[in-house]
DNA sequence: ACCTGAACACCGTTCAAGT
DNA sequence: ACCTGAACACCGTTCAAGT
């Protein structure tokens, strides 16, 4: 029988490709991932993975939708404020998964399909919770900077190396011009990471909320 | 007189490179500042700046406290709530002047004297408030990730971009799949940049302190 | 002492050529 | 048709040499 012995060439499909980029970006970071160590690892030429992305950007859009389809589940049980807050904690794991994207995504529009899933949630909620259109919509935005200002300003992975940081910056400043920061240098530290300050924050960001409605439900 | 007709060299000081570094970044963004194209524009070799900067994170280091430093005055007027809107409002407004810079500020944490001094006013109002030393920190951290995650993923420059963006991006959904996102598409795409939106999210932060100073304050 | 060109190890992407 | 090496125009930084 006369079957070829060499393999047909990689053959790969975008979606390998961008969950290739996806896995190094994580193992790595983002300067690790270049078309040229991706192509690299996958055993290919650089110029190969041109004819699956038109540009790096095109194959980082197609990391960005992987990244999110990788979204759980969500149910609608409980009150607003709960479905709100489990939808908002769901949402800080994911992107704490691959924190490499943040940094990606804060350079683009979070406007594509599977992203736009999270906004369609959260506009139910608040829709139903009885927000109008221009409220609702307001306080989405509101929700969405949250959670993504966190997961960019107070990244989840070295937690402990940002308050070590943060406690020795405020240790080294002159007591006497910071004395706010100075007393409450502990505090602060301790403060600049883990799910504690963002369930804080998420938390007084519902219940101002939940003011806003009883205010509107009254007019 | 033998007095020399050469000028002598260029002779910068490291503010100079810092404050020339951060008019390049606001003229062409990050991406067109490099130590190459900086070098030349200071009209001096590339290497010439490692004399003033150990490396570029240095130098850049050196532009977000150049930035930081052109900081507006701050004036203790008011309720607290009046305060620390006025706060925010004039950090996202400095932040707003160096859009470029939010994405460096994104990779390190942001801990230096300069950018402390918006931390140790934030903290003052709010232990003045009656917030305890944990309360406060988790408060100004709350604050300072609205701020700076507004600033990174809702820029004002280019807001009616964004706008159309969102309107495009959400009108081509299908409907039945996306019903709220759909029918809140006008709100939604409004909702994507300005200071109404920052606005109408901080009010909410702020009540939601307010609430729970409330409870505080009882127990 | 102060400055800097050449070189090294990288980038993304175009273009022309290979099978 | 599918793949890719060479080349172009860039990076940050080390090192050795220039004045």
């Amino acid at each position: 029988m006369a079957t070829t012995q060499t393999r047909p060439r990689a053959s790969l499909s975008p979606e390998q490709v961008a969950s290739a980029a996806l896995e190094l970006l994580d193992r790595e970071g983002l300067d690790a991932l270049s078309m040229r160590r991706l192509a690299g690892e996958l055993g290919v030429g650089t110029m190969t993975l041109y004819g699956y992305f038109r540009s790096k950007d095109e194959l980082l859009d197609a990391v960005v939708d992987a990244a999110v389809a990788e979204r759980e589940p969500f149910s609608s049980d409980g009150t607003w404020q709960e479905q709100i807050r489990r939808l908002m904690q769901g949402s800080r794991r994911n992107l704490s998964r691959h924190p490499g994207l943040v940094k990606v995504r804060a350079d683009r529009p979070v406007l594509r399909p599977e992203a736009l899933r999270f906004a369609e949630t959260g506009m139910t909620i608040l829709r139903r919770a009885g927000f109008d259109r221009t409220d609702a919509a307001r306080a989405f935005r509101l929700l969405f900077t949250y959670v993504f200002g966190y997961v960019s300003f107070s990244p989840d992975e070295r937690a402990d190396q940002a308050r070590r940081d943060a406690r020795a910056a405020t240790a080294a400043l002159p007591p006497d011009e910071y004395p706010s920061v100075h007393e409450a240098s502990a505090e602060l530290a301790e403060a600049m990471a883990g799910h504690e300050t963002f369930d804080f924050g998420l938390d007084r960001i519902i219940d101002g909320l939940e003011a806003r409605l009883r205010v509107a439900g009254r007019a």
